[in-house]
DNA sequence: ATCCTCCCCTAC
DNA sequence: TAAGGTAGGGGAGGAT
């Protein structure tokens, strides 16, 4: 909406200028009328302070959950299979639930260790459902009794009570711990005059010197559209009038506090009436205590104990480490982008069994005309919260985070009062304020969004089994085929909105949803409308081509620069011309709505297709380490949403955006300002929601934009390529799978450990904490305490990213699971009846009995199901490359551990191995045919393109004889370049980093023939030498696995070799392939696998080879832990006695 | 032709 | 002060 609001300000009479409305900050129109009007802010809240925003983030609590019970799993293998905990074997905590409100000691980060260690939960974000305790150091009288109005009953108790437990061990009553007469009566709570004087103040002394001249009422031509029909406009409540006493009641009964202070009474309530008339607190002090008041309040409170220090302004990644968490938190945007994903859980029951539908719904039209209905809730985020402030319902009213008139703060939403003085979604508040002085500004309410858009969607689903979901106000129903007039049905809908959550609906009913939507538009507010197929021409010929969904800002612009403005005049202009102008698509959309075709259908349930997150408001760094910071929380968010849907992506695609050079300070307060963004992705070979491979990746990524951290404005991550999180490995059947698997080896909990280990580091971005640096420039872990906080951050990250939890993975929906298996057709049905039979039964259970069915009709006909033939050469036993990979994440795999013990299992590991491949055949191939794509761009892009990038400071530390090796193959035009002091962004895993820097651990690779083919012509090595030989003759930049697949015939020579020269052959190809490892770990895996295969193909015939293969495994397999969190099912070769 | 990546545009 | 997100559609242009 606000690019658009630029365009419906042009679209009016009022236009403002063109070339300020694309201007270089092109998310905010530039036009700013400053105006005055003292205002009195209305100090108002309807609700629980403490719940704020959180409560209705229950997936995103079911994420966290998911979380936290995988740093359980961490952390009882840290400490082996037990716990902490004597006697009780669950917990100190069992059952219990907390959460931890404001500021605590010890920390929430703390708090929530002790529960994960002692078997309790700790939920992120309030819910009645699933919290039992509410953890609190201290509150400000008003906030308690909103906590305890909205707190269920729940005990609110201060944090000594865990601390005293666990000294227990054992688990106290609450009761004397619980908060109540603790801040009971106390004064120690910020005052509201403070805020509301300095409201106050600059509301008056804002004067009215420059207001008006250009303030302009935008008609907006999405908004009104035609004349209303049969609409009918309600004015609820006391006619305006209301006394100030009136609304002085009102407000203390709402917020059960009032300020007597008088600096307060000189603040306005009454907007028309002078400022004397009123002392009506603002709602915008329940902003500030609810949505940001927290931690200010909990640090003077708790001044003599927060050792913290943190900055009062929480506003910006300068100044707060949890700046993505916290900025969310507010964010309505984030709120209403959001949403669906939480509908989709809410309503899972009832979103089933509608596949996508066009054949069906085709069905229907065919047999008669569709009947849509539209229907969005009026002004929703106004009319939610004006619901307490019954008086002002015939006031300009608009919602939003600032009531300040000189502010960037932007307008949510905006009732039909104020919309009549232009004022909408996305003004500045000091623009909404410029053209309507009284406007009243009220508080977000997150929670009550969301519970007025379940009640809304309850109501849908009641009346309609075909809904679509648009928004969190705003939904489509088929109607085609019900008995009842559409007409009747929206009615009813529309009075059983309002009477459930009384906020009025409107609705538009027409044959399509095109018309639907536009008639919903043209109904509002509170109205309906039905749009007849006979009426449709007249209704669009004069209907501005910006109404039309799809057309924005720039459409518009350019259809206005061809003298197209309304869909009449569209209407002449061939498809031709159209879609020559706009696209094939785009100018066959336009050339269809504009005669009013819409061939959309209601769809009930969408693929997702991405999941990202992006933060472009308040980005701002100082060093590299602070945007790491912040990039790792970004990973850990993206990679939370990821689980908490069951989705795992390949594609990795970083945004960042760049303040352009010459741009002037952002419009917007903490805005991004103009920009320029830059995107890359990365295309990994197995799907992932690992956050130390996200994080990794991004780094890279990031690195590779090789931008001044001084001048990243925005960033956002966003995977692709989504695949579900395969149940059939991870979850329920792949238990099965994975038990029967690993009974042929031992628990790798120490290598889990080795990889917790790496994370920690990863998690500091890798790097040091700069030393000579002041402490005070890098806001993260600059002082002790965060350090401590940010170990333990790191001790539970690496719990969910090695250990993804595979409880919050069974208790997915069920079409999940389904759908997380192969299709049916792609099954290998031989190969399936070689499974173990309580896996088949699993996997028959998933398939609801399809399966067995198939074996039956296999068994008489004898016929199999088609798989997949790969594209590549491989060896012959593993027939698919990618199907050797197992789940991503699985770190407690088998894999791991190369000790091979149960070495007699070997075999039967081996057709196991087969037999999975098989099954995953259908994967597979598409997984392959992109591996081909995505190895194109392999490590260049990661890599230093020579060791001209190298830092020669480094280079200088090396061991000599590394040194020596590097400068001996150095080519004598680049012997100079190794000096040459560039950083690169390539970040190797930590496991095979140890202590050296990267490239001495690929150096071989370097060059062009690489490096190593010249160590081996000059080997004494007949061996070598021939390999080299083979190099040169299979031309420029061969794979090395074409090079080991052709090895074969120069074998003859390994046996004549003397020792050192076996030894040397040895030790080279070990060499030469762990830096290959390092090489192409990032990027091509199935390169690397592949080699993996022939050497082990090759092991039987020689020991050589068979000892490269074991000596390489572990790095590879331990990279491919690291940085995809699953291993390979490769393990070691067991050496049978024997002369080489 | 058909894929890909990197954008831009749109909606709430 | 203030919380400019999220996801889908699609076009341009390059690679195959
Ligand atoms: N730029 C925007 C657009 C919307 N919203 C939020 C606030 C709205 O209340 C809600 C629903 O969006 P609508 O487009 O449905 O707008 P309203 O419901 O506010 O008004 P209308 O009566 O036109 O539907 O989404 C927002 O915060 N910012
Ligand atoms: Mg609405
Ligand atoms: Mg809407």
């Amino acid at each position: 909406m606000n690019s658009r609001s630029s365009s419906r300000a042009a679209s009016n009479a009022a236009a403002f200028p063109s070339s300020s409305a694309p201007s270089g900050d092109s998310r905010k129109r530039s036009r700013n009328p400053p105006t005055t009007n003292p205002q009195r802010p209305l100090r108002s809240k309807t609700k629980a302070p403490f719940a704020d925003f959180r409560s209705y983030m229950v997936e995103k609590n079911r994420k966290l959950r998911a979380q936290f019970q995988a740093d359980a799993t961490t952390s009882s293998l840290g400490a082996g299979s037990g716990r902490a905990d004597s006697g009780d074997d669950k917990g100190i905590f069992h059952g219990v639930s907390i959460f931890v409100d404001g500021f605590t000691i010890p920390s929430s980060q703390e708090l929530r260790g002790y529960m994960l260690k002692h078997g309790g939960r700790f939920e992120n974000y309030f819910s009645k459902h699933t919290v039992t305790h509410i953890i609190c150091g201290n509150l400000p009288d008003s906030k308690m009794r909103n906590l305890r109005a909205f707190s269920h009953g729940l005990p609110v108790v201060r944090p000594q009570w865990v601390l005293d437990c666990l000294a227990a061990n054992g688990l106290l009553s609450c009761a004397p711990y619980q908060l109540g007469g603790l801040v009971n009566g106390t004064c120690k709570q910020q005052k509201l005059s403070t805020y509301f004087h300095h409201q106050g103040i600059s509301s008056c002394n804002d004067a009215r010197t420059t207001v008006n001249q250009d303030v302009k009422i935008d008609v907006d031509p999405k908004q009104l559209v035609l004349p209303p029909e049969g609409q009918c406009f309600r004015c609820d409540g006391p006619s305006g009038q209301a006394t100030e006493e009136l609304e002085c009641m009102k407000v203390e009964k709402l917020y059960g506090e009032i300020n007597a202070n008088p600096e307060s009474t000189d603040l306005e309530v009454k907007f028309s009436v002078p400022p004397a008339s009123g002392a009506i607190p603002s709602p915008l002090s329940m902003i500030n205590k609810s949505y940001m008041g927290h931690q200010k309040i909990h640090e003077s409170l708790d001044s003599s104990v927060n050792c913290i220090g943190a900055s009062n302004q929480v506003h910006s990644t300068l100044t707060d480490p949890n700046f993505v968490e916290n900025y969310f938190k507010s964010s309505r945007l984030h709120f209403i982008g959001t949403w669906r994903n939480r509908y989709r859980k809410r309503f899972s029951n009832l979103l089933t069994g509608y596949k996508s539908s066009n054949e069906k719904t085709n069905c229907c039209v065919a047999k008669q005309k569709a009947s849509i209905i539209h229907v969005d809730m009026d002004c929703f985020f106004v009319s939610v919260i004006i619901r307490n402030f019954p008086d002002l319902v015939d006031k300009p009213v608009a919602v939003c985070h600032s009531n300040n008139p000189r502010g960037t703060a932007e307008i949510s939403s905006a009732n039909y009062v104020a919309r009549n003085y232009g004022v909408k979604a996305g003004t500045f508040v000091r623009d909404a304020k410029a053209c309507c002085p009284h406007l009243v500004i009220l508080p977000y309410d997150f929670e009550a969004y969301e519970e007025v858009a379940e009640q809304f969607y309850s109501i849908l689903h009641k009346h309609c089994s075909k809904v679509q979901a648009l928004s969190c106000d705003e939904a489509f129903l088929d109607v085609t085929g019900c008995d009842d007039d559409p007409e009747e049905i929206a009615s009813m809908i529309r009075k059983e909105i309002e009477d459930t959550t009384r906020c009025t609906a409107s609705a538009g009913i027409a044959g399509n949803l095109l018309l639907a939507y536009l008639a919903t538009r043209s109904a509002k507010p509170n109205g309906q409308r039905f749009i007849p197929s006979e009426k449709v021409e007249d209704y669009l010929k004069d209907l501005p081509v910006m109404a039309l969904p799809g057309i924005g800002y720039a459409t518009y612009e350019k259809l206005k620069s061809r003298q197209i403005q309304t869909c009449g005049q569209m209407y002449m202009i061939p498809k031709e011309a159209l879609q020559k102008d706009f696209g094939i698509r785009i100018g066959d959309m336009l050339w269809n709505y504009c005669r009013g075709i819409d061939n959309r259908t209601v769809e009930v349930v969408q693929e997702r297709k991405s999941v990202g997150a992006e933060v472009n408001w308040g980005i701002r760094f100082n060093n590299l380490t602070d945007c790491h910071h912040f990039l790792v929380n970004l990973c850990k968010e993206v990679s939370l949403r990821l689980q908490g849907c069951g989705l795992q992506g390949r594609a990795i695609t970083l945004k960042v955006k760049k303040r352009k050079k010459g741009a002037a300070k952002p419009l917007k307060f903490m805005g991004c300002g103009d920009c320029e963004s830059v995107s890359r992705s990365i295309t990994v070979p197995v799907a992932t929601d690992n956050v130390v491979a996200l994080q990794r990746i991004a780094k890279q990524i990031f690195a590779s934009f090789h931008v001044d951290v001084k001048e990243v404005r925005g960033i956002g991550l966003h995977m692709t390529k989504l695949e579900s999180s395969d149940i059939s490995r991870k979850g329920h059947v792949d238990n099965a799978l994975e038990s029967w698997l690993s009974s042929s080896t031992v628990d790798t909990g120490k290598k889990s450990e080795q990889i917790t280990c790496a994370d920690k580091q990863c998690d500091n971005g890798g790097l040091p904490l700069p030393n000579g640096e002041p402490q005070s420039r890098c806001i993260y872990g600059s002082n002790q305490q965060d350090l401590g906080k940010s170990k333990s951050l790191c001790d539970s990250d690496t719990g969910y990213n090695c250990l993804p939890d595979k409880d919050a993975r069974c208790c997915r929906s069920y079409e999940m699971r389904a759908s997380a298996l192969p299709r049916l057709c792609d099954l290998d049905i031989d190969v399936v009846k070689d499974l173990p039979r309580d896996i088949v039964l699993e996997m028959d259970d998933i398939y609801e009995g399809e399966l067995s069915d198939l074996i039956r009709k296999s068994e008489k006909k004898g016929s199999r199901s088609s798989s997949c033939s790969s594209s590549v050469s491989l060896p012959n036993e593993d027939t698919n490359v990618i199907d050797g990979y197992i789940a991503s994440g699985h770190v407690d795999s088998p894999e791991l551990d190369l000790g091979a013990k149960d070495k007699g299992k070997l075999p039967v590991r081996e057709s196991v191995e087969r037999t999975c491949l098989k099954i995953q055949s259908h994967n597979s191939c598409s997984r392959l045919n992109e591996l081909h794509i995505t190895s194109t761009m392999g490590p260049q892009q990661l890599m230093p393109a020579s060791l001209s990038q190298a830092d020669a400071s480094v280079l200088e530390q090396l061991p000599e004889d590394v040194k020596a090796d590097i400068c001996g193959f150095l080519p004598v035009h680049r012997k100079i370049k190794v000096c040459k002091d560039v950083p690169f962004g390539f970040d190797v895993p930590n496991s095979v980093k140890h202590s050296s820097p990267w490239y001495t651990k690929s150096y071989l690779w370097l060059g062009s023939p690489p490096f190593w083919v010249e160590k081996f012509k000059i080997s004494n090595s007949y061996f070598l030498n021939a390999i080299a030989m083979l190099y040169a003759e299979s031309g420029k930049d061969i794979l090395l696995s074409s090079i080991l697949q052709s090895i074969t015939p120069l074998l003859s020579s390994v046996s004549e070799s003397s020792c050192e020269e076996y030894d040397e052959a040895l030790h080279s190809l070990h060499e030469v392939i762990s830096q290959y490892i390092v090489l192409k770990i990032g990027s091509d895996v199935e390169e690397l696998y592949n080699c993996f295969c022939f050497l082990k193909r090759f092991s039987t015939v020689s020991k050589l080879l068979l000892r490269v293969y074991n000596s390489t495994l572990p790095l590879f397999q331990a990279s491919m832990s690291e940085i995809y969190g699953g291993k390979l099912r490769l393990s070691v070769i067991r050496e049978k006695p024997g002369e080489e």
